[in-house]
Order: structure tokens, then C-alpha cells, then sequence
DNA sequence: ACCTGAACACCGTTCAAGT
DNA sequence: ACCTGAACACCGTTCAAGT
């Protein structure tokens, strides 16, 4: 008796399933993620998470999605006080701080947003802000993209791969000038850091430099 | 009679395996590199890689590290006459270039140098090439961390995902200014190359700005 | 509608065995 | 040294069957 197949209420939801991946994916990595440890770990069997999603990877997208959900989006509304460049500024941390607290689903996440309903709606909201603030459709676009492309290639490039700090594994001879700069490897940490923190200010300097150029001359109502 | 064991002539050597390896991820895909399926195309049994190489991982480095050896970096050879920004500039378009040839090993590449020696190579010349420019040596250090995240990211959030072009899949109306915007989603890659372009030249512009500051205040010997 | 076990066609890697 | 087949412990996904 009391057989064991469809209970009154589900077992699974979306939500659950998306939560639980997401915690074993920062636990323990993208590698680790099957459909079958992840049914253990709800519970249930492996088949039954293809009734709430056709297959694993919509299930990484999911996850992702749900971290570019995080990201603070508050400076880009209409009665922000915060002018353009504070904007980009403050949400590029936002961003990167996302990313920092869930490293393991960034490669999945810097594939750019496809069809994720969040990663779309922070791309809408740059490009919002962007042309109320006077950028031409064409640029704020661009704008949207290549922040895009420096945060999540810093979080990619630096704290999203594996440890591996056995780095001297290779022959300083063999790089001439690096010796000097990678003993800092030790302090790479704070590499990354630096050169987030040079690259985003380069960014804005020289978007700042383009807009005073010719972005203006539309004169934009700005707050 | 001739039994088929070992041959007098090796029938694997690295450069074969990872010549092969990098033809059939960029012919299929990453996804469908497996050790087996390499293992047949080259004409031996799966289980011969390894004693190759020591993992499937280490093939997908070496595969990565063929592509990074193709970026030009004669610019920052110490005879070449290039200045640093242009020496830069040049540098990233080889670097884009390098990777929009193989895209589909992208995601490997864009996780950092690691211990990959042609990424090594790669940021030891940077390094070198800004500290000659007059860079103090911290910052050269950033410079080319920022610009390798800018550039593998830019890969990795463009053309490097897989081809998803029915992206009519989302409600324009869940995006109030994306509708403008996205139907650029067709010419994509107009998207990506301007993005590509603009963020390129703020990095450089910014970078230029931060140089004037304070950087050569320490007199480095200039072509 | 939602879950099950069984099954299919795969994986990466180890290892004793061969030459 | 370099390759083999067999084996181990897995995969993602499909599907008929159960309630």
C-alpha cells in the first residue's frame, strides 16, 4: 500500500529546482551539476525534472538568470538622480559583485543574456537610461554590450576559473618581464581588483570623451 | 598473425591529438569533443590519449593555447616603432580576430591565462611593452588583465554562444526600450562590432587620459 | 499532471595486458 | 614507451507505466 507515484501536491517546482541548482552549482561547481544528483538532492528521480524543463541546460540558464536578477538596477529609473556616468559606474559594481557571490555560473551567465527575461531586462534598462541621458539608440546599445563584455570578462577572467595557485608551475625564464609582475600572483586577488577597477574608469573617461563630442547636440531632458 | 599493440612509430603524438581536438571543436563544438570521439577520429582506441596527456581538460588548454598563439604581438617588440595606444589597438583586433577564427574554444580561453604558456606569453609582452611606454609597473600589470577581459568578453557574450537566432522568443512588451533597439537583434553582428568598436576605443581614450596624469612623469625611453 | 524504474547511447578514466 | 580491451562509475534523455 501508500505506492509511491504522484502525490496530491508536486514534489517540484521550477523555483525548487532552480534554487537547488543554483546552491550545488556555488557549492561545488558547473561540474558536479547532473540531472541525477540533482534529483537526489530534491529527492526525487532523475527523469523527473524533464517535467519542468526540457533539459539540463535550461536549467543552468535558469540559474544564471536568477543572478543577473540580483544586479541593482535602482540607477537606472527615470527619477534616479544619478547622471549617466554614475549610473554605469555604480551598476558596473553592482554587476560585478553579482557575479562575485556566484563565480561557478558565470561562464554560463558571460554568454550573453539569449532568451534570459532578466539578462534581457538589464540590457532594457541600460538602454533606457542611456538614451534619456542623450546617447544616440545606436550607441546606448553598444554601451549595454561592451559594459557587459568588460564585467563579465573580469569575473570570467579572474575569480570564475578553478584554483589553481600552484602557478609556479611554469619557468620564469621563459617570460622576460614577467617575473617581476607575477609575484603578485600571489596577491592576485588584488590584480583583479586593480585592473577592474583601472579598466571601468577608462571606460567611462573615454565614453565621457565620445559624449562630449556628439551626443549632446540632441540635448536630451536631463535631470 | 600481426598482432595490432605497439607500432615501431608512435601513431599519437601532442601536437596530432591537439591539431585534431581544436578541427573537431570547431568543426561540432565543444560539446562534442569527448575522448572517445577523439580517440576515433585519430584512429586509435580512447583510452591511448592518456598517455598524452593526463586529462581531457589538459587537451582543451593546449587546443586553447594554439589559438592565443596566433595573436600578433610584433607591436610590442622593442624595435617596433608603434606607440602604446596604437600598439594596443593593433593588438586587439589581432586578439578579436584570433578568436572569432575559433569561437567555439572561447569559453576555455576566456577563463585566464591559467598556466597556458602562449597566454603567459601573451601577458608578458603587454607587461613589457607599457612598462617601456613609461606605465608604472602595477598598472602595465592591469592593462593587460582589463584588455584581455574586454576582449574575451566581448568574444564570449557575441559570437561565441551558440546560433539562437529565433530570438523572437521574448515579449517585446516585457522590455519597454529593448523593442528599438532588438530589432538590431538581426544584424547582431553590426551589434557586436560597434559594441566591440566604442568600448575599444573609450578603454584606449580613457587609458590615454589616465596616461597624460601621471604616468610619464617617470621619463620611460620612447621611440 | 507528475512521478517512477528501466533502458539507450553515451561519458572520463584506470588498469592489467600486450609488444 | 605506447597502445589495447575490459571495466568502473558515471552521464543526459526517452518512454511506457503508474496514480
Amino acid at each position: 500500500m501508500c505506492a509511491m507515484a504522484r502525490p496530491r501536491k508536486p514534489l517540484l517546482s521550477r523555483d525548487r529546482i532552480v534554487e537547488t541548482a543554483g546552491a550545488l552549482v556555488d557549492a561545488e561547481g558547473l561540474a558536479a551539476l547532473s540531472t541525477r544528483r540533482l534529483a537526489a538532492e530534491l529527492g526525487v528521480s532523475g527523469p523527473s525534472l524533464y517535467n519542468h524543463f526540457r533539459t539540463k541546460d535550461e536549467i543552468l540558464d535558469a540559474v544564471a538568470d536568477a543572478v543577473s536578477a540580483k544586479i541593482d538596477l535602482s540607477m537606472f529609473e527615470e527619477d534616479d538622480p544619478r547622471d549617466w556616468r554614475t549610473a554605469l559606474h555604480d551598476w558596473a559594481l553592482s554587476y560585478r559583485a553579482a557575479l562575485a557571490d556566484h563565480p561557478q555560473i558565470v561562464p554560463v551567465l558571460a554568454q550573453g543574456p539569449g532568451r534570459r527575461p532578466a539578462g534581457l531586462k538589464v540590457a532594457d534598462a541600460v538602454f533606457g537610461a542611456m538614451v534619456r541621458a542623450g546617447w544616440p539608440p545606436a550607441q546606448a546599445t553598444h554601451i549595454g554590450a561592451l559594459m557587459r563584455y568588460f564585467v563579465t570578462g573580469s569575473a570570467l577572467g579572474s575569480f570564475a576559473r578553478g584554483f589553481v595557485d600552484d602557478e609556479t608551475a611554469y619557468d620564469p625564464a621563459d617570460y622576460p618581464h614577467l617575473g617581476q609582475a607575477h609575484r603578485l600572483a600571489e596577491h592576485r586577488e588584488k590584480v583583479d581588483e586593480g585592473a577592474f577597477a583601472t579598466g571601468l574608469r577608462a571606460l567611462l573617461d573615454g565614453l565621457g570623451t565620445q559624449y562630449e563630442r556628439h551626443a549632446h547636440v540632441s540635448g536630451g531632458a536631463e535631470a
